[in-house]
Formats: C-alpha cells, structure tokens, sequence
DNA sequence: CATAATTGTCACCTTGCAGTTACATTAAGC
DNA sequence: GCTTAATGTAACTGCAAGGTGACAATTATG
C-alpha cells in the first residue's frame, strides 16, 4: 500500500474523474458522492479543495479547451503554404469535426451544455465561442473574400451541423439517411460543406 | 366545486401537464411528483391510468408530431407551381425551422433527447427521421438533380446546422458571432443555405 | 336507498443525494 | 520524535424523489 499524501495529486484525481465519468456514464451521474468514489478519495475533499462541486466543475472546465489549438494550426498552415480559401476552409471544419469526434468527453461536455443551465458549463460556451471567433478573424485577415460571402453565418451553420450530428452519433447512427458514425458519412458531409463553398465562390464571381 | 369525476379529462390533465412543465421547466423537472401536482391531480392516478412514467411519455410522445405535416404542406407547393429547386429547397428549410423555433415544447423534447437515453424519446427520433426522409424523397421524385448533389447530406448537415443553433438559443443569444434569436440571424443563416444551394447547382452544370 | 364499482386522497416507506461536523488516522518534514 | 498538513471515518441533517397500500369519496345502478 504505498499510500502517500499528495494534495496537488488528489486534487487532480478529483479533476480527472470528473472526465471519467462523463465518458463511462454521462453528466447525469456526476455527482460529489460518484465523483469521490471514483476518485478513491473521501467526499469530503471535494468541500475542503474546491468548495464543493461547482468549484471542482470550474478547474475541470479549466482543465480542457481542444479549440484553441485549432486556431494556431490553421494558422501554421497558412503561413507555411497559403491554400486556395475552399482548402483552408476544409481544414477548419474538418478539424472541428475531428476534435469532437475524437474527444468523447468533449462531447458529452456539450450534450451537457444542451441541457444545464450550470454556471460552469458557460465557462465551455464563452471559451469556444471566443476560439470559434479567433479562427474565423485569423482566416478572413488573410483571404480577400468577396462581400456576399457571410463567413460568419457560414461557419455558424456548418460547425452547428456538425456538432449535432456528431454529439447525436452516441445515440443514433442514421440522419436522415446519413450513416454519421461512419466514414462514409462524414466523408459525405465534409464534401457538402466543400461543394458549397467553392460554388458560393463561383457564384460571387 | 363542480367536482366531476371523468377518467378521461384527468388522463389529458396528466399528459398535457408533460408538455407544460417541458415549457416552463424543462425536462429535469420532470417527475411523478411534479407533473401530479401540474396536473392538480394526486400522482397515484399516473401509475394506474399510465402504469408509471414511461407510460405516461408514451402517451405525451403521441400526442405532438409536428413534422409530418411538413411534408403534405410541400408537396402541396409543387403541385400548385413547381418552383426551382433552390426556392423548394427554401421552402422546406424554413419550414423546419419555423417549426423548431415556434414550438418550444418540441424544442425542449429535442434537447431531452440529447441527453436522455429514455426509451420513449425514440419515438420522437423514428418519427422525425420518417418525416425527414419522406420530404427528401418527395422532393427527389419531383427534380432531376446532377448525381453529384448529395441530397441527403445537403439536407441532414443543414438541418442538423438549423435545429442545433434553435435549440441552443434558449440559453445563447450569439453563436460564433451570429445573433441566432433574432430575425436578423436567421435570415442570415437561410440566405446561406440558399447560396450554398444555387452554388452548387451552378457549379454542377 | 343500498351496494358495488369507480375514482381520488393520504400517509408512509425507502433510497439516494448534498452538505456538514467532530473526530481519528496517517504521512511528511523539520 | 514532534508538529503540522493531508486524508479518512462516521454520523447526522435535510430534502426530494419514486413508489405503494390502506382508506375515503363519489357515482352509477339495481
């Protein structure tokens, strides 16, 4: 039993279970006396380290933000080889695609964003709508896009859709015909989203 | 106190209490005890008109149905005067969307839906993938469309796109910029569906 | 109007959760 | 070893939920 006192590690014990748990069971199970368990650790600490569970909440939100990489990527490609604004724009979505898709404690964050009126799940809401803005400003300061091209509204609808649909594929696995843990299906959405843009494009023209 | 006992009136009281309680409350207010007391109705009377809660869901979920009129509403459009697709496209994706915004009680059932593995929530899965699937058929066997306009997930990431930003504007006024609650935002985000739409017809050609 | 079937009410039980307190144990560091 | 910080235990309150069984009230029907 090589127990030993560590509070900086409990604490992150504390933190991570909250993550374990959404992935093992969902938010509906989160809760001080399921968190501790977890954890290994007396609910009491909970209290004593971070004042209870809207406290822990608030370090374990602290403790995830997949989108602010996504910005500097871009970035990284852009500077590196500047591709044509349909490419660079397939970038972007897939990336978001791809960090929800490959973070299953993300997207179990987000169903719960859906349903909680929770003061830290704004924390999530703040931090991605701030690094959903960060990315489109870092894309539209380097491409001359023509002014009926609503970048915003764009992006706003396509990551919405994709979201949903990835946030309901734990659920689900046909919309609307759509085989969307597949992909098949992916592929196929992605490839709408590239066939818009580039008509858009022609269509500004 | 007109005071009159009928099975019947009290089962509606019991069901249309779901809805009010999903209206004012939502769904994790939801409870035996809760919707009793909407009801103003002793809660036993759930278990032996309803065998419990599921039961009582059951019977709630067969009561709204929103989308399936829908699709009767547009093929009624194209036999009036076929308009081109683009503006049938229009047509249909407003129409979901008007659905979804002015219907709270269904909006709320879809964020329940995200979130509960509840098995009456299917229902409402089944059914709107049936309507889903029966608009895009309909609107398919009216057009000749180029083989590489991939309805069905043209029509799944829009729609997808348009209930997800309706059902988070009950907590979020601004999603990437874009101001979802109001006419100004949603006008916006069909005006890109409508360029994303002609777009790619004309890029097809 | 008496009786039985229908419909409704009440009191109660159990469970699980959040949160608190007082106290006990264990390890770390000087 | 002694002190202090870190952790654990247990017991308790209070609350809200799901669930149930005994009983009361009402109506219909003979």
């Amino acid at each position: 039993m090589g127990k030993t006192y560590n509070k900086d590690e409990t604490k992150k014990k504390l933190i991570s279970a909250v993550g374990e748990i959404l992935l093992e069971d969902g938010f509906s199970e989160l809760g001080i006396n399921s968190i501790a368990k977890k954890a290994g650790v007396n609910k009491v600490l909970i209290y004593r380290y971070f004042d209870g569970l809207e406290g822990l909440y608030q370090k374990f939100a602290e403790s995830i933000d997949p989108f602010n990489k996504i910005s500097s990527e871009l970035e990284n490609i852009i500077k590196k080889n500047k591709p044509a604004f349909p490419e660079m724009a397939m970038f972007a979505f897939s990336s978001i695609m791809a960090v929800v898709d490959n973070n299953e404690i993300l997207a179990e964050v987000m169903r719960w964003e859906i349903s909680s009126t929770n003061s830290i799940i704004r924390i999530f809401e703040e931090k991605r709508e701030e690094s959903g803005m960060n990315i489109m400003r870092m894309i539209v300061s380097h491409y001359e896009l023509p002014p009926s091209m609503d970048l915003a509204a764009i992006a706003s609808l396509f990551t919405a859709g994709l979201i949903y649909l990835s946030i309901r594929s734990n659920r689900i696995d046909m919309y609307n015909g759509i085989p969307i843990r597949e992909d098949e299906g992916k592929e196929r959405l992605l490839s709408v989203i590239k066939k818009s843009i580039e008509g858009m494009m022609i269509a500004s023209e």
